[in-house]
DNA sequence: CTGTGTGCAAACTCTTTGCATAAGT
DNA sequence: ACTTATGCAAAGAGTTTGCACACAG
């Protein structure tokens, strides 16, 4: 986005988008700062995504407004926390946020670290065996690890 | 298991675990090593267990041959790419290892970290999709997280 | 103004690594 | 002897924390 002032459409879509997170964060008890409403259209701008801290990070620090890396935690949690974000862990290093929270599954490519949403629901929930007795099941992960095939 | 000098059958049975554990670790391409054979029969000792490399080392400075932390990494790893055991990842901190390697899945206590195994072969494995294009499947890993039931 | 949020740097946890010494065959 | 394994301490990655300053309401 350009650090200039807009004008026209491009300002009022800007306004609009701008408008609709900072609802969405006083809904979640978030005040609407600088930092928290850039990284919210970053994730969710566009699409589904599976990002890291990291890599989070790396895009803000291209945006207008810089964000430091202890805010990027501190937003990322706090975003999951508000139900907008998902944590999937894959990988024993790095932690992972999807800013799809529906009910699905992951492909996860060991090669590069990529994370893909497994398309559809997966039916594997309801075939799942009963919790241990006095438990109660939070969520189930399924991660189908996967590689280039070698052939 | 005592330091001192065993009798009779005790001296024979520890005998013979040693030398299975020794011939184990032979097929490896693994030396017996004292460390090696000790950290053996703390992991596949006693019925199927899920450990932390932490963990291990605490059980291991309780023996008679103390192992160090760089052993316990190195020996884990050493052992999984053997097929001895089978690397688990519930937490994104720490990893855990499975003495069991069969096809199966894991309940995670959020409350109190502990792995449990599933019990059974859960048919969910049928039941999922096909890996993208040019993708083989190398593992699923199925995590059921739990916490104490709240009523 | 008042309280919450942010940024920096230091601290922390888990894991890995380099290299000298010890042990297995 | 020759080679591999071990232990130590240092380094490394990812994440969290404490506290002064900045910003939103």
């Amino acid at each position: 986005m350009d650090q200039k002032v807009m004008s026209g459409m491009e300002a009022t879509e800007a306004f609009e988008e701008t408008a609709s997170v900072s609802t969405m964060l006083r809904k979640a008890g978030l005040r609407p700062t600088r930092q928290r409403i850039a990284l919210a259209e970053l994730l969710f701008g566009s699409g589904d995504r599976h990002l890291t801290a990291e890599e989070l990070h790396e895009e803000a620090m291209r945006e207008p407004v810089a964000v430091s890396l202890a805010t990027i935690y501190n937003t990322l949690h706090q975003f999951t926390a508000a139900g907008f974000l998902r944590e999937v862990i894959v990988d024993g290093s790095k932690t992972y946020f999807d800013t799809n929270t529906s009910n699905h599954h992951h492909f996860f490519v060991e090669d590069t670290g990529d994370i893909i949403d497994v398309p559809g629901t997966v039916p594997a929930l309801d075939v799942l065996p009963i919790a241990p007795e006095g438990m109660e099941v939070t969520r189930v992960d399924v991660i189908v690890r996967v590689r280039r095939a070698s052939h």
